[in-house]
Order: structure tokens, then C-alpha cells, then sequence
DNA sequence: TATGTACGCGCC
DNA sequence: AAAGGGCGCGTACATA
């Protein structure tokens, strides 16, 4: 089952004309190409699975109904298992196989809602396909070369336990799209899969990194057979949607898919059910076969390496480090800490609207009393209403009625409206007129902006000492009328924070949290830098310590009797950058330790140097001596360094002189000379740049310091705004991409190392930089070592000791990820 | 009613 | 014309 991702948001359509197509003779073999005809099972009659061109409902129903299509022609050759003797026989032919061979795998599972929870601990397996090549026999006398379908519902229920000892050998090589899914359902039938020999859905990422570019389907295995076989796996919606029964009783246009229970249960279904399952298996061993082949062809680190050794060493072990990680899950103090932290910022939150409601309704009228401060759109004609849009030229609204619901609207602000109107709908017409400042910045789309940063600038913080009061102040004269102002806008800034925190992470993890306490995200290999990504939830944007305000991180909490150890890598991107260039001068401030920060700031600004070099202040200090005798580069030149800090990042992502300019409020001119300073001291920076650049243009690709791909269409024209960003993503992906390289080769050290099984310590969650780990507190400074040792040590083949040694901070004797960082 | 898009914001 | 890379996800609003 490979329904864990949905079709990402960000299909352009704009980019569509702009595909490339002449990149094929420049990148032989590392571009995707349908097989000519295919190479399918023989006998399968397959022109109509083909042809998805001119698929029509008409042609699908005949489809359907004809008994010669390929779907029936699946079933004909499939090898249906339902009793413990037919299971015993194919156990024999299984255990008995040549181990060079893949079996492809795949589960079909009921009981599970994947929109609202992952498959830890959810779903039951109703049955199981594997195909395992054109010529293996499974010796129930169907065609060689035909599916293995095992039944494992109703009264097949259990059949599926028959195969056990086949999928924990390990010398059977299981392979699947998107193995995490089917690894936890398998595991929550009592078997623990091993023998794994991959994951089409990595592979394919690995392979091409652009699939959701420029008119591309993505990585479902619809996709992928469509585009690398020419041969499409319809999805189930297709097949056995129905359409849904309006009130009126005629068919509309809305199609569900029955459960999967019913399709596998209910004889109208049934037969293509078994022939659906089937295709998938069969669909990720073709896949998997053509996607070795273009592998295989991809140079790696050397004329005789390749990408898919690449793969069977490091990506094929890290896919099982993430679901152990998975499975694992994250303990969260739910239900006494979350539970009570959201009560209090719900009260925060009420108190903070009641304070900018009631001074909206003395600015507008009683129809303040109604605003939904989570509105953009009410906030934008309330504050800025009037303005002009950047984009359309045209003046935005500056009123605008919105229909709110009864139940939205407080009492004392239904009753104030009801004089107004008098109509009992379920709606009430809240009337939003513009208090007409004017807009200070604007969205994508030319409208005023409403983000926490402009809502900030208009309140300032009024309750500073002394004020320190914002836009708003001037606005409504000064005075008290201008204080009262900031302080509205001041709480309405806050309810949105509130909201964030109150969305995000307080409700979410109560929800996801387990009758164990634990929190099982799921750990996606889906970023095109290689990066991982956390969703379901999310756990990689816990707030950061300084703006945790209701302490969130202090909920991630060890197990009684275990310790956590977090340990995340300093600079790390900023290390790469160095090592990959070459760059003296980063080198050496690396090599010298201390603040890095400083350092650059020192090597800008030539008074900052004549300081340093007449010791009036220092780079760094080491404060268990005491205080320092002479104050701190960091202090007495904040602003230098904050400047420098800043161009450090910036131009590792590509920014630009006029970004810069934007950020800091200063001319581009100005910007600019910032950042030929910067480049001065560090021209080897400059000149890597320029060549990744020149080579994205001409290939349209880069590499991350391991070297793995990423395509880069964009990157090759004619769209100049295009062009620019696949630039600035030709620089980065080395440095972002060459970082996770680095986390992946250290994560798989750890969960390698025999000293940590034995010390009892686990991989729970990794952020990025940052690993976090779970064990029992004996034997947690030993632990603490072994980890740091591996990170600091992460090489392996294809990745070569950095030029400037890895740095890792972290703790190992705290109970909670507050506290731990 | 369900689904898609825009926007905003949390993290590294 | 846009102007820092990479994510996931919630809300409001528009659309079918």
C-alpha cells in the first residue's frame, strides 16, 4: 500500500512550457526515458493499461467488464493463497529460492485513516502480494511468472503468519514503494521484516530529484511505472470509485472508494481487487528493475562506482534506521503537562482578544467586537484597507462585509449588530471598515501584508520600560489614544502566536500521542536536498528554546529510569561550505576555534581588527575562568558581528545584494559592499560559486558533497526568475544536501554501533543537525561518547575527512528536551 | 460538502 | 519580474 503521500501542492503550471528538452544528449543516463513497448509478463494484454492517453469512464467500465483485460489476466496468473497447505507449499518453493533474487512486496490494509494517524500501531494487513520475477514458481501450478496474492481476512485470517519465517530471513530480499508503511503493518501483525533490498520510492528520489517539477507525477508508484515503464498503475479511485449517491438520489460527481474490506470481501469487486493488489507487486518489481538499471548508469564518486552502490550501502540501511526510529516514537507527556499548558493559553489567548476587540469596536463600531483575528483577509481591509495592491494597481476594499457564523460571534457583539441587522441567519454580517494606515509590506500577490513582523512594527512593545511604542502610536496622535493602540495590536500579535502554538504542537501531540505516551511521526526521505522531513506531526519545528513560551520541548520527556542525550553539530553547514571550497580563511577560523562569527567580523571590518590586534577586546572567553579582563568582541561590536552572522548564512543560501538591502534597511549600494567584504577575504567562496552555478546553467544539475544529484530543469532557461532561483539552489544543495550526507552516514553509525545496543541506547529523533537518543541513565556518559564519536566520525566511502573537523556539542544527563538543549 | 489555493509561521 | 535554501501544517477563503 503506498498511499502515505498525497500529490504535493506545488505543481507549477507555469513551469510547463518551460521544460527542457534537449537535456537528454548532454546527460545520457541520467535522465528518465519510458521503455520502448515495455517489458510486462507475457500474455498480459496490456494496450489498454497503456494507453492512459485516451482513457475514457466509457473505455475504464469496458475495461472493467472485459475478461481478457489485463487486471483478469493478473488474476489467471496469480498463485492465491488461503490455507495453511497451500502456504506450506509455497514456503517451500520460498525458502528455497536463489537468494540474488528481489521479491517485490506489497500490503493491503483496513482499519486505518492515513489523514489522521500513521501506520505505528494502526491497521490490520487483509492481505499480502509478492512477485518475484518472470521465472520463479510458486508451485500451486499457476503460470511461472505469476503474483502471489496470500488472503489474510475473514477466513484466510492468520494465513499470513505461514510466511513469517520467509520475511524475517534475511537472505531473502524483500523490496517495496515505500517501505515504512508496509514495515509497520507487517509489524503489527507480529512480523518483523528483514532481508530488506529496497524502496522504489527512495531509489526514484535518488534517481531524480525533480519529479514534481515541471508537469512530473511525483513518486507514487502511479507515477513512477507510468513514466520510467510506460506502463501505469491506475490508481484504486480509478478503478473502483463510485460515485457518490446524492440526496436526491442521483449519481454526482463527488467518487469514493469503498473500503478496502469491502473491494477485498464483496464479489463485485473482489476479482479486481486481488488483480489491483497484484499489479502493485508487480509494478515495484519492474520499477525496481529499471530503476537499478539508471542507477547503475549514474556516476557516483568514481568512473567505477555508481549511484546504486550508493544506494545499497548508505540509503538502503538509513530507510531502516527511520522506521526503527518510527516505531519507536518520541515519549510526550500528554495528558498532565500538554493538557494543562493548553488551558493556559487558551485563557492567554481569550484575555488578549478581548483587549484588541474592544479597542477595534471604539475604532469601527460594535463590529469590531466580531473580528476573527485569524482572518488575514479581515485584518488586511481593517488595518490597511483602502491601500493599493502592488500587483493589480487597484485600491483594496476599505470595507468589506464578511459573513461570520452565529456561533463565531460573541454575545455582546451579536446583540450590538442585531440593531443593525435584524435578519435570524445562521450568519451574521460582520461590517469591516479600514482604519486606513498605511500597508508596510505585501504579499506574493501585491495585497497588504498582515504577517506577526508588520502587526510588531505597528505595536512595538508598549510595555517596555520606557515604552517602546510602534507605527500605530504616531497614527492615533500620541497620548493615550496612541498607547491604547499599541497595546491592542500588541495582543493581537500575541493570539496569533498563541494560535500557532495552540495548533501546532499543543493539540496536535495530544492527539497523536499513543496509549503509550509516545509520538510516532513519520520520517520522510522526500526533500530535494536529501533532507529529511517529519510529518504526522511534525516534529522538526518544536519551538526553539529562546521562544518557547509555554515550554513545549519540556513535554518530550524520557521513559522513568532513561536519560535523553541530544547532540547536534556546530556550524555544520557552514564547516562544508568551507571544506568544499577550499576557502583559507574559513578554514583557519575553524581551525582556531571560538566564535566563529566573531572571526568573520574581524576579517570584515578593519576597525574590529585594529581592537582585536591591540587587545582592547576579545575574540572569545572561557568564562569558568571568572569574567573576562576586557569585554568581548561579541558585546562591544554586536552590530558587526550580527552583520556578519548574517552574511555567514545569506551567502551560503545565495541571497542577494538587494535582499540584504531589504533586510537591513539599507541601500543595495550599500548591501553590496557588505558583501564584497565578505567575498574579499574568502575568494575562493566566490569562485565555487560561480563554477556550480556555471555548471547548474549548463547541465542543469548539482551535487551535495557526497555526490548525489539534483536536477535542476529550471536552472537551464529560458525563464530568468527561474533561472536565479535553480542558481541559488545549485549553491545550496551542496552545503544543505552535503549536511544531511554527513547526518544520515552518522545516524547509521549510531544505530550500528554494537557499544550503544549494548549500553541499551536507541535513535529517537533527528533534527536536522541534531540527533536525539534514549537510554537508561547508568550508562548514559558512555552513551554520550559513542554518539559523539560518531558524529564527529561520520565517514565512510564517498565521503571523505572534511578539510575542517566536525564539531558536536550536546548533554546527556537530562530528562527532557528543555532541559537538554 | 469536499477539495484546492494562498498565506502565514514553526524549525534547521 | 524577483530578489535566501529546505520543510509541514493550520486557517480562511474560493471553487466545484
Amino acid at each position: 500500500m503506498d498511499t502515505t503521500y498525497e500529490k504535493d501542492k506545488f505543481l507549477e503550471e507555469e513551469g510547463k512550457e518551460e521544460t527542457i528538452n534537449n537535456k537528454d544528449d548532454l546527460l545520457e543516463g541520467l535522465i528518465s526515458k519510458p521503455v520502448e513497448g515495455g517489458n510486462w509478463v507475457p500474455g498480459a494484454s496490456l494496450d489498454w493499461a497503456t494507453d492512459f492517453g485516451r482513457r475514457s469512464p466509457e473505455y475504464d467500465k469496458l475495461c472493467r467488464e472485459d475478461e481478457t483485460s489485463f487486471y483478469h489476466s493478473q488474476i489467471q496468473n496469480a498463485t492465491i493463497v488461503r490455507t495453511k497447505e497451500q502456504a506450506r507449499i509455497v514456503m517451500e518453493k520460498l525458502m528455497n529460492a536463489n537468494p540474488g533474487l528481489f521479491h517485490a512486496c506489497d500490503t493491503e490494509v483496513m482499519d486505518i485513516k492515513l489523514k489522521e494517524v500513521g501506520p505505528v500501531g494502526n491497521g490490520y494487513v487483509t492481505c499480502l502480494s509478492v512477485y518475484s520475477g518472470p521465472n520463479f514458481d510458486y508451485g500451486l501450478g499457476a503460470p511461472i511468472g505469476s503474483t502471489l496474492w496470500i488472503d489474510n481476512l475473514d477466513d484466510a485470517h492468520g494465513i499470513l503468519q505461514e510466511f513469517k519465517p520467509w520475511m524475517e530471513d534475511e537472505r531473502f530480499k524483500k523490496i517495496w514503494h515505500n517501505y515504512g508503511f508496509d514495515r509497520h503493518v507487517m509489524w503489527n501483525e507480529g512480523i518483523d521484516c528483514r532481508g530488506f533490498g529496497g524502496d522504489t520510492m527512495h531509489m526514484a528520489r535518488l534517481q531524480d530529484t525533480s519529479r514534481m517539477k515541471n508537469g512530473g507525477g511525483g513518486y507514487s508508484l502511479e507515477a513512477l511505472t507510468s513514466e520510467l515503464l510506460n506502463m501505469r498503475k491506475r490508481p484504486m479511485k480509478e478503478i473502483f470509485g463510485v460515485a457518490r449517491i446524492k440526496k436526491d438520489g442521483s449519481p454526482g460527481s463527488l467518487v469514493d472508494v469503498p473500503p478496502i474490506e469491502v473491494l477485498q470481501r464483496d464479489p463485485e469487486f473482489r476479482k479486481n481487487f486481488i488483480a489491483y493488489s497484484c499489479y502493485d507487486a508487480v509494478g515495484t518489481w519492474e520499477l525496481h528493475q529499471r530503476l537499478v538499471a539508471l542507477l547503475k548508469k549514474m556516476e557516483w564518486i568514481s568512473k567505477d562506482t555508481n549511484l546504486f552502490d550508493y544506494y545499497w550501502e548508505n540509503m538502503r540501511y538509513f530507510a531502516e534506521v527511520l522506521t526503527d526510529m518510527e516505531r519507536r516514537g518520541i515519549r510526550v507527556d500528554a495528558k498532565d503537562y500538554l493538557a494543562s499548558v493548553e488551558v493556559q493559553a487558551r485563557k492567554d489567548r481569550k484575555e488578549h482578544l478581548k483587549k484588541f476587540r474592544q479597542w477595534a469596536a471604539v475604532i469601527i463600531g460594535p463590529d469590531g467586537l466580531a473580528i476573527n483575528p485569524a482572518s488575514a483577509t479581515q485584518l488586511a481591509t481593517f488595518l490597511f484597507g483602502g491601500s493599493t495592491n502592488l500587483k493589480t494597481k487597484e485600491p483594496t476594499e476599505d470595507v468589506r462585509v464578511f459573513k461570520v457564523a452565529r456561533e463565531e460571534v460573541p454575545e455582546d457583539a451579536i446583540k450590538a449588530l442585531k440593531e443593525k441587522s435584524m435578519e435570524k441567519s445562521k450568519f451574521i454580517d460582520v461590517t469591516v471598515r479600514s482604519i486606513g494606515m498605511d500597508a508596510i509590506k505585501h504579499t506574493a500577490g501585491g495585497a497588504p501584508s498582515v504577517t506577526a513582523d508588520v502587526l510588531r512594527e505597528l505595536a512595538g512593545d508598549p510595555f517596555e520600560d520606557p515604552p517602546k511604542y510602534g507605527l500605530a502610536y504616531n497614527y492615533f496622535g500620541g497620548n493615550e489614544r496612541g498607547h491604547e493602540a499599541c497595546v491592542a495590536l500588541f495582543s493581537l500579535c500575541a493570539i496569533g502566536s498563541i494560535d500557532t502554538m495552540i495548533a501546532n504542537f499543543l493539540t496536535s501531540l495530544q492527539f497523536l500521542a499513543d496509549h503509550d505516551s509516545r509520538v510516532h511521526c513519520s520520517l520522510n526521505l522526500n526533500t530535494e536536498t536529501g533532507r529529511l522531513s517529519s510529518r504526522r506531526p511534525n516534529l522538526q519545528n518544536q519551538p526553539a528554546l529562546e521562544k518557547d513560551k509555554y515550554k513545549i520541548r519540556q513535554a518530550f520527556q524520557a521513559s522513568p529510569g532513561n536519560n535523553l542525550i541530544v547532540a547536534d553539530y556546530g556550524q555544520l553547514e557552514l564547516r562544508l561550505l568551507a571544506s568544499m571550497t577550499r576557502c583559507k580563511s574559513m578554514i583557519d577560523a575553524f581551525d582556531a576555534g571560538g566564535d566563529f562569527h566573531s572571526r568573520t567580523a574581524m576579517d570584515m571590518f578593519d576597525h574590529v581588527k585594529q581592537a582585536v590586534d591591540d587587545g582592547d577586546v576579545l575574540l572569545e572567553w572561557d568564562y569558568s575562568n571568572g569574567d573576562p579582563p576586557k569585554p568581548l568582541l561579541k558585546d562591544k561590536f554586536a552590530s558587526e558581528r550580527r552583520k556578519a552572522k548574517t552574511l555567514n548564512f545569506s551567502i551560503a543560501y545565495g541571497k542577494t545584494a538587494h535582499g540584504l538591502s531589504q533586510d537591513w534597511g539599507v541601500s543595495p549600494t550599500e548591501a553590496q559592499e557588505m558583501l564584497e567584504k565578505w567575498y574579499e577575504a574568502r575568494p575562493e567562496v566566490r569562485d565555487w560559486q560561480a563554477n556550480t552555478k556555471a555548471y547548474a546553467r549548463k547541465f542543469g544539475l548539482t551535487r551535495t558533497l557526497m555526490g548525489r544529484y539534483r536536477q535542476l530543469p529550471d536552472a537551464m532557461g529560458p525563464n530568468q526568475r527561474f533561472i536565479g532561483a535553480a542558481e541559488r539552489a545549485s549553491i545550496n544543495t551542496p552545503i544543505q544536501g552535503g549536511a544531511a550526507d554527513v547526518a544520515m552516514l552518522a545516524m547509521n553509525k549510531i544505530n550500528r554501533s554494537e557499544k550503544l545496543k549494548r549500553l541499551g541506547w536507541i535513535l529517537m529523533l533527528q533534527i536536522h543537525d541534531e540527533v536525539i537518543l534514549e537510554g537508561p541513565e547508568e550508562t548514559a556518559i558512555e552513551a554520550f561518547d559513542e554518539v559523539i564519536d560518531c558524529m564527529e566520525s561520520p565517514w565512510a566511502k564517498g565521503l571523505s575527512k572534511t578539510a575542517v573537523p566536525l564539531l558536536v556539542d550536546g548533554s546527556w544527563q537530562h530528562k527532557n528536551w528543555y532541559e537538554a538543549k
